[in-house]
DNA sequence: GATGAATGAGCGTTCATTCAT
DNA sequence: AATGAATGAACGCTCATTCAT
């Protein structure tokens, strides 16, 4: 099972790199992102929590929108990384275990990437108004991992298509529940876990 | 003028019958949860529609989260109930259809509800921080009518605890993503929800 | 000749009568509007000026620009009834005198009212994107009192169209000049305005 | 790489023939000017414009008024050239003919010539507070070209300086109207101009 | 039961300008 | 000669909330 580290500022999307001010920024938003929300993000959160002022940061960002742009960015290539990474790693022709493998690194990777998995999933449209077109249909393809892991399985497309998107779906609640800390404290969250990947697997298998 | 200013919780669903304030207050707010979604409510913007003062909102309501929390108990009330009266119309002893029927009816309800179900389960936690701490206990009964249907279908209560909130964690992510238009628009809506329900129900049982 | 009172904090257009705060704010305005310009004026400075925060200005103005609007109508309507009043003390068939009455009356009026002057006269097109139209046209009608004289007097209705313009437009480089100072202090003003005032119903009066 | 750092006032119409900075930022905020009016310009998209950083438009002045009064020699140049070829143009005898070269070339310069124009005598004070005195000075010579008309025809000196810049006011009335296109629509612009020259040459020479 | 008057905090953003390099 | 980094001040405006009446 790959560890997947919360702190990416090693070697995150090379994003972070070489440019100080502006890896700040990408920090503090997220934390103020996983601390209130999209909704109490703001720059002059940022900029107080950073020591600069307000202004600094419009010189790396255009607008707002834009550092939730970058996060999403940053996201979407670790997840898309991070999955293929996974998939690689296994029996190219066992669908079980490949299925498996995307399933659990994508719960895992939005577990220990909450505030970019809040931006990446759960960001009101308003905010993405200004986003590249070109960017947000490579965003899609990341999720059409699942549906290509079934159509290599011998699903017809169409089908591949609707299970994959149903995979992706099931997955994505109990993330965003983790996430908002809805669930029981009491509950053990591995058993959690486990017990969704597999309900998933099983399904997406079941409409062979 | 009648004298209805504390709607029993029991009746929710004529909360908006009557046309005291308190019930003008939750259908203006209502409204504009659903056109605007929760960061577009506003205590003056619910003012001007009822044609009443922001400050005459604070007679029924401390804050504006209190108006949040009563959509939430009023919400989680008629989904209660809705899940019951489904429950009620299935054979009893069919563990299987009575768990396709609440899965089911679960996932319509947030379809159908999209803004009551914004507030009850994609609030940010910072909504919920003066939230009475007993209606979140009494919150939480209604999810585990998954889990009940597990224990009498024989299931161990542990596993059952586990398996339902799998269950209703899967059926979130479905009806999240429904809501926020995630899904690629050429997917065919009724095979996508059929699928995720019948992954949950397999999924769920298979812990047999 | 009228004396044209520069503080019509009496009997204004009723307009400030009755509303303290209101009052208040016009008043500011006008001030920082005659020491700085349309540009030097901000919610803000008003708000401060008064000794308010500036959201109150908010609770009588739904926005800045409706302050210049305010200002714009109350300064038509007195400089409307200004001339009518100019008009109805001469000799109705004395055409020179009646013109003569209404140009040193305008010219006069400008110079009393010198902040007033400058948002109907000077403003920028943008302020005025909000301005209700049907008081726009009223607007223009005020003007139309130079052409309606001329039309008295015997003019062709397109020549006096022209000639109202022409003379309207004379006056109101002699009042733009002198709001801003741009005449030599050295230069006596009142031959200056008789100067241009003469040349202007000479002008006017040479079509016929 | 040519070192003319500092254009000599005496060929401003050339001030945009080399490539150096100075002469970009001249162009750039001229452009920008006509475009946008006074208030549309800023020193960072002048920059923009130019492809240099904001700073290094205080390589070559030292305030952002500084560019404006850069126009306004640049103007004050042209226009006062303009004025003297006209005169030169015509009969010196003919005292009619002068003042009525000088006032219809004045209102074309100005209609041809809006971002220079409001520069020059429509710029709010509080930007001239920069400006050095004797420059200031200079300015109004271009504005004494009609008082010495005035003087060469017989005038005495303190007649003609009232009646030079009573006929300058009258002038400047239309240009600024027009210039703000505060003139119904309808009216033929070119009977409105000569009606106004009319008038102001037969107003000027009436004083004799 | 309801309001009018008012506020303090905050928002995203733009601006002219400075300063070390 | 020119820049990159940064700032303080200001902008119009919206918000939830309070308080005296």
């Amino acid at each position: 099972m790959p560890l997947i580290s919360a702190q990416p500022s090693s070697t995150p999307l090379a994003s972070d790199a070489g440019n100080d001010l502006r890896s700040l920024i990408l920090a503090a938003s997220r934390d103020l992102l996983l601390a209130e929300g999209v909704d109490g993000l703001s720059m002059r959160k940022i900029a107080h929590k950073i020591g600069y002022s307000p202004t600094a940061l419009y010189l790396h960002f255009p607008h707002k929108d834009a550092i939730l742009h970058a996060h999403l960015d940053e996201g979407l290539g670790m997840l898309h990384r991070t999955l293929e990474e996974a998939l690689a790693a296994v029996d190219a022709a066992d669908t079980d275990a490949r299925l498996r493998a995307l399933a659990e690194t994508y719960v895992r990777w939005g577990e220990a990437n909450p505030a970019r998995y809040e931006v990446m999933f759960l960001l009101h449209p308003r905010h993405m108004e200004r986003y590249p077109p070109e960017k947000f249909r490579m965003a899609r393809r990341t999720l059409d991992l699942f549906s290509d892991v079934l159509v290599e399985a011998g699903f017809a497309a169409e089908v591949a298509r609707v299970a994959g998107s149903a995979a992706w779906a099931q997955l994505h609640g109990f993330v965003a529940l983790q996430i908002a800390r809805r669930f029981d404290v009491r509950l053990p969250a591995d058993a959690l876990r486990q017990t969704v990947v597999d309900s998933v697997v099983r399904g997406a298998l079941a409409a062979r």
